[in-house]
Parts: C-alpha cells; structure tokens; sequence
DNA sequence: TGCGTGCGGTTAAACGATTAATATCTGCGC
DNA sequence: GCGCAGATATTAATCGTTTAACCGCACGCA
C-alpha cells in the first residue's frame, strides 16, 4: 500500500508532547492555545515541514476548499482568459480550482459535472449543451450563459442584451441602412440575449437580413450567400469568432472592410485586435465575471437558501478599424 | 457539520444484508463474491443511487485517480490546445484532471506544485519559471519544456530541433539568403532547441541577424530595428505569436509578406490560418504530447524506479501562404 | 475420524484530520 | 475547606473507504 509522503498530525503532536487536538486547535485558530504550547507546536510544524491533508480534512468537515469550474472546451478562444479569471479569484478566495473541460456532449458533460460534485464544495458552469439535464449535489452557479430553465441557480454574465444595443447604437450612428445580423446558435441563452437587444435599438427597417449560425470561423451556406448581398453596408456578429468568419467570406467576395461594409463583433478575444482590419467589438468584463462568479458561489455556499441572484455586469464598446469611416478614431490597443 | 450529500458504503451494505468489506469487493472486484450476493450488492447500490467517496478511497489507498496539469498560462494559446489534449487523455485513463496555472511567478508555480500534490496522484508540468526549485511528492513529468536541471524527470515534447531544421531546410530550397532569426527568450530549453536546429541547418553566411525575444506579440526594439533592414528577404520566428507580431512590423514598415519577405512560426495555433497572409509553420502534435505525457505518466506511477525517459515527437512543416512564392501550393486549411 | 484447502463471507483496524465531551489545574470567593 | 469558573489540554468518536486477518463450511482424501 502507498504511503502518504510527509508527517501527519499525529506525527506533529508526538514531536511537540502534545495531544493531535491541540495541534488541530493551533492549525485552525480553533480553540485557544497558550503562547508557549503554540510556539512548540509550530516549531515542531515547520521542522517536520507539514502540511495537512486535505483529503482527509475534507472526509472529517465536508469542506473541500476547493472549486470546480466546468466549461465546453478550451477551443473557443473566450474561455481560457474567462478561466483564468476565475482561477485566479478562486485562489484568491483561497479555493484550489479544478476544471474540467467536457466538450457539448450532454452526456459527458453529466459525468463530469458528477465527477467534480465529489470533489469540490461547490460548481461554477458555462453550459455547454443545453440539452444537460444532470443536477450536481454541490452549490452551483451558472457563468455567462444564463437561461431561462435554470433561473433557480444564481448566474452571472454579461448584459448581452446591452452590448447587441450598443453595436446597434454605433451602426445607426454611423448611419448604416442595410445591416446583416449574424445570431449565435438559437438555443444559447447569450446569443438570443445579444440579437435581442440589437434588434430592440435597430431601427428595424434597417435591417437587412438575419441569420443563425454557430460560433466557429466557418459559417454556414446560407450566411455567406447573404454576405453577398450588394446592398449591404454593415453587419454585426453576436461572436468574434463568427465575425472573423464573416471578414473573410467578405474579403473572399471582394468587398471591402470597413470601406464598404462596417463590422462589429462580441467578446474582444485577443484575436480581434490581430486581424486586418482590427476588430470593432463589445468587450466582456472577463476579470470581473470571473471574480463576480467566484463571491457569488462563496456565499451560495455560506447560505444554500437564499433565493437566487442574477448578476448583469456592464460590457463596453471597443471601436477598432472595422468600423471606421473617413479619418474616424481609431483604437490600436491590442486585447 | 455539513454533511455528504449521498449514501455511504455501510447504508448499500445494510440495505443489501451484507458486510461493507463485501459491499467494497463487488465495488472494486477485488476478491470472488458468489452471483447472488453480487447481484443483491448491485441492485441495492442502484437502488439508492449510490456513488463512492473519491475521497475515502484516496485518504484509505493513496491513490486519487487524479493527475494534475500545471502550466504558465492560459494566455498563450497554444496552451489551452494542450490542456484540452491532456485533459481528453487523463479522462479516457480514468483520471479527473486537476489544471493549475500559475503565472511565470517562481513562487505561485511552487505552492501551486505543492497543493497538487495532495490531491493528485502524479503532476504534468509545462515549466514557466525556470527559476521554480519546488519538487512536487508525487511522480511528476515534464511537458513541452525540457532542461537539462530537469533530466531526472521523464519528459514529453516536440522534437523542436528536427522543427528548427525543417525551417531552416524551407527556406534554403525557396532560396533565401538573407535570413533574420527571431529566438525566443534564452531560458527556453525549447526555444534555444529551435535555434539550434534552425542553425545547424542552415548555411551560417545566409543568416542576416538573430535576435532574443519574449512569446508575446509585442517585439521589443531592437527586433523592430532588425526587421527594418531592407536586405531582408526572410524570417523565422520561433513561435507562431511572434511570427504574427513580426508579421504586423513587417507591414507597418511597408514591407510586402510573402512578396519581399518570408515568414515561417512555429506551433501552428489556431491563429496562424487566421491572419493575412496565413502564416507557414511548424505544426506540434498537440494530441500526441498529451496522450503520450499521460501515458509516460502513468507508468511512472506504476514504477517510479524506472529510469527517465524522454519522449520525443515529431514536428510537421504546414506550409501556407506566408511563404508561398508565386504559384507555389497554398495550403489554406483552417484545422 | 481427522485434516488440509478453497470458497464466500465478516470483523475490525487503519488512512489523517476535526470536534464534542471530558479532564486537569489554578485561582478565587465565601 | 469547598465549590465553582475559566483556561487549557486530552480522549475518543467520526468521516467513507479499503484490506489484512479471521471464520465457518463443505469437500475430498488418507
């Protein structure tokens, strides 16, 4: 059998002549301790260089002091630095973070969510698949893609809704008439979020067309037939991704951006201010939404009753040279 | 006290009129249990939806069924593509799969080190900090990043040499002669191996300059400087990041790629098919290192006696428009 | 009858912590 | 002298598993 490598408690006790309890006491700041058996105890700690276990803590209390992030994929180029956000406000937290990463596999998506509830006090989610019907039996939150079905857990995401008004708002600003409307996939809560709110601040006789397609590079047929149309003058994309998709396919017809057709996109992964011309997008708060997920878990965990809270946090406009016209500003800050 | 949510051991045991010690063998079939009791076990653990306690198992046994990643970031995106590799591995080896990332800051990477050790049965390291001394107590492989300091340790990477090489080999049949080398910081065992190969390869008098810089899109000055000399008709760059921010020099300088000058990265991110003109370089196999740092791990675990051993895949030129000289082949997939 | 010997099962001791309950000691009021 | 309070420290149970050590029992065999 595998031992475990260090000192145990009862090790630290021995070597101190006192009792594991008090050790315990001494750890946790639990009971009080006389100065001059704390002072042993943490010589004997940093002599044998301990450190607790918290496997076997977290058997005794319950608490793992740990968090669990579970997202779609790495792939999509929004997560990571949402990750890292959130891995960095759980350390913060002084939480170990463990993600886990189970593609739009509803099924493995399940397993997995299953497999964290054994190992961490509580679940931050960016569903993948909406089709995922599997509950965890640890607190959970709901990041950056809130829906309807899951009102009864907290969320916490962007306000979609206002950054499809704002690209709407800088579009009519910039007087555009013949607008295409590139929606994400119609059962991501985002998505609909974002083509809700743009089509709420679009004059809709403005619009041209719309069209539903997933948030990869490449687009459907039917989305690049309707980039040919000659008439169009400006297009927003609920993802940066699919607004790259789209830069090409127009590059590829031979339009020019921003000269002839105006392009906004959503997110503001580092990939917008790469390509040519830089991206016009709507930046997601990803540092705040990471440490806004993490609080918010931390007291769903401190009280399991309390009603859920929906927390909408402020995206901002990021113009770029995708949607300058004439000697209009242009914003070179790359991310 | 909180408690766990489910059922225990003892709660299948009681409901199946049998030991837990009988409960644990059907569980792990690890002694003979007659078709009866074994089937009376299975239906009382369905019936009560029970799960076993990954943390029981891991504080009785030692093992956690869990390995960890550690990495610098999540920002560099060839990171995440790794990650995702590794993590598609560990879970078809039946391990959940812990990410930690840890900055290049020497300090954070060891207490990351040291708080996957408690909680994993052998860590995956892709070294930022050179400067990290911490050991881990559990078996641990090197990924990506090998060094000679590490040489004890078994290790998993990209043959960056031969990747070097076939660079260099590129742009000596395109007939180039005024070559700038763009290397990547000079604490980067991988990043002087890419030199190394590169210059083994080529002929020295073909070399115009080389120059050190960090894997990030901005270039420091002299880089820039270099850029500028008009007898260059030819770049590699020793990561694709940097391909792309020498990319973006080159262009404000007026500098026409693949026209005057060609460009050759390494890693083929996602990014490197983004850009204009889609960047030609050199592809690791994102896959294969994570598999085979998994498995390299794995009999690690089983042997930790053994000694190291250093796994080293192979690199594939992509070439792509970057480098295409007139009617030359364009390989325009975007993975 | 007595004796190994598998087979199928149980008992109980760990693993390394936390914590309720309890014990010990000192000083103090009456 | 007695009892009680306060401050510290200890004892022992417990979390949910695994597993070494045992225990009957039926069987075959001398």
């Amino acid at each position: 059998m595998v031992r475990r490598a260090g000192p145990s408690l009862r090790d630290v006790a021995e070597c101190a002549g006192v009792s594991t309890a008090t050790v315990s006491f001494v750890l946790n700041d639990t009971k009080p301790v006389s100065a001059e058996t704390r002072a042993r105890v943490e010589q004997a700690i940093s002599e044998l260089n301990y450190r607790r276990s918290p496997l076997a803590r977290a058997l005794r209390t319950g608490r793992h002091h740990a968090v669990g992030l579970l997202l779609p994929d790495l792939a999509n180029p929004f997560f990571p630095a949402l990750a890292q956000a959130v891995t960095e406000a759980a350390w913060r937290w002084g939480h170990a973070l463990i993600l886990a990463s189970a593609g739009d596999d509803a099924k493995a998506e399940g397993e997995a969510m299953m497999a964290l509830s054994e190992r961490v006090d509580g679940i931050i989610w960016i569903p993948g698949s909406s089709k995922t019907t599997v509950r965890p039996t640890v607190p959970m939150v709901v990041l950056d893609r809130p829906s309807s079905q899951l009102a009864a857990f907290d969320s916490i995401s962007a306000d979609h809704h206002a950054g499809g008004a704002a690209a709407a708002a800088l579009l009519r600003k910039l007087g555009r008439r013949k607008i295409g409307l590139l929606t994400g996939p119609g059962d991501s809560a985002s998505a609909c979020s974002r083509r809700d709110g743009f089509l709420a601040e679009l004059n809709v006789d403005n619009l041209l067309w719309q069209c539903e397609a997933p948030f990869t590079l490449d687009l459907p047929k039917r989305a690049a037939k309707l980039l040919a149309d000659p008439a169009l003058d400006a297009v927003f994309a609920a993802s940066d991704v699919m607004a790259i998709g789209a830069l090409r396919t127009l590059r590829e017809l031979g339009r020019d951006v921003p000269g002839e057709v105006l392009l906004v996109g959503y997110d503001d992964i580092p990939w917008a201010s790469l390509v040519e011309p830089q991206l016009t997008t709507i930046r997601q708060p990803v540092t705040a939404l990471g440490e806004c997920a993490v609080t918010t878990l931390a007291s769903r965990i401190a009280d399991p009753e309390r009603p859920p809270a929906h927390h909408l946090l402020q995206v901002s406009l990021v113009e770029r040279a995708s949607t300058a016209i004439m000697g209009s500003t242009r914003d070179a800050s790359h991310r």
